[in-house]
DNA sequence: CGGTAATCTAGAACAAGTTTCAGACTTGAT
DNA sequence: ATCAAGTCTGAAACTTGTTCTAGATTACCG
């Protein structure tokens, strides 16, 4: 019979799972010192600095473990990226947003969310072009990272269950997030024009309010 | 002296260009067979199925050359990008969105083009995820789609010179325009949801209609 | 404990993007 | 027509993501 659990296809530890086998302890530490070394390395250089031979080998792992624990470079770093995102939900439950609106809230969120980004500018590289460049082989995992997005914005509107409406506004919040942080990231907008591209589509969020404005 | 000029960093034609020396007219030909090309095995497979190698091959180009014109796979399918634009905003002008409302038209003319990209589904897939995966070297490029696609939102709303909250209001539309792209082509989202989203930040517009209400 | 099935390792091998190079070919100027 | 400079070609080499393999290790059941 098994030793080792057979690993899981790359999921994260806290959201449930569908079905996965608990990970061995060994196993849960390789997965966190691959991931570990992945945040480091793309924190150094970006997207095409997380080399997988190079992760392999800071995480002190073979390579064709690597590829079990990830089955892509696009896999290890969404992931990646789905482990910061706790951290960063974590840290904004901390210090809930102040603002009047709930689309101040929002963008008051997204924007602490982007400093926190701009710090490792190298390491959002790398989880934002690894998000948007991943295909239908990743879906499940890209879709688990926007739903924590979705929850982190629904936190920041203090809503429990939102209009279809509300969610619609959600999305191209959440669209307009990801996509402006591509063309900062590409260095064709500027930190100013983020700003000014957040608080727009948050003004959406007041079209959509509980007085159901259209 | 120099025989066939120097080919331009991968510029397209019509648009005006800093400063590149024109191109012979059998580069220009070379040119338009990459292109047709690359178009060609983009819409058999995607992004995947456009290989360097076959590109180079089937517009009867040594590998080199293919590269001299067009310095990555990104820039050769960012370029590609930019000749499909043109040929949809000659087609989008001839029958010019009839909506009421600046909102309307804009939502009815992304539709119309959207419809266009679900007739070549592999090929809008090479075309966006080289879009959104382009790093700063091909920003010029990136931002010249940017600018045709903004010149098409414009064009639909009707306007000659919009206002600066107009101009983030089409930064979103944008943005959102990308961004469910990307999910729709990722099989994340359905075609009716790629509607919704659209059909929602275009309702910006009005936000910031004449009537420049905030 | 012993057996056994699965996992992990090291390393080779493969695939596709990118670079490089020597030589043949074009072009525009004289 | 000739020449110099730049371009194109064909092919090999290099890089990095991904796959594969044989053997050493590990986990768990009985």
């Amino acid at each position: 019979m098994p030793a080792e659990a057979k690993v899981p296809a790359s999921t994260a530890r806290p959201a449930a799972q569908p079905a996965s086998p608990p990970l061995t302890e060994r196993q849960e530490a390789r997965r966190r010192r691959i991931l570990h070394a992945s945040a480091q390395l793309a924190s150094r250089g970006g997207f095409d600095a997380v080399q997988m031979r190079e992760v392999a080998e800071s995480s002190q792992v073979a390579l064709g473990t690597l590829y079990r624990y990830f089955p892509s470079k696009v896999h290890l770093l969404v992931a990646t990226m789905q482990d910061q995102l706790e951290h960063m939900h974590g840290t904004l439950r901390k210090k809930p947003p102040t603002g009047e609106t709930a689309a101040e809230r929002v963008a008051e969120t997204l924007m602490r969310a982007f400093r926190a980004l701009q710090r490792e500018p190298h390491l959002a590289d790398a989880m934002v072009r690894a998000l948007t460049f991943a295909d239908r082989s990743v879906s499940p995992e890209v879709d688990q990272v926007s739903r924590q997005t979705t929850a982190i914005i629904l936190d920041a509107m203090g809503l429990d269950d939102p209009t279809p409406e509300q969610l619609s506004a959600v999305r191209v919040i959440e669209h307009t997030w990801h996509s402006a942080l591509i063309t900062w990231l590409s260095g064709r907008a500027s930190i100013a024009q983020v700003k000014i591209d957040i608080e727009t589509v948050c003004r959406l969020i007041d079209l959509t309010g509980p007085g159901e404005r259209l």
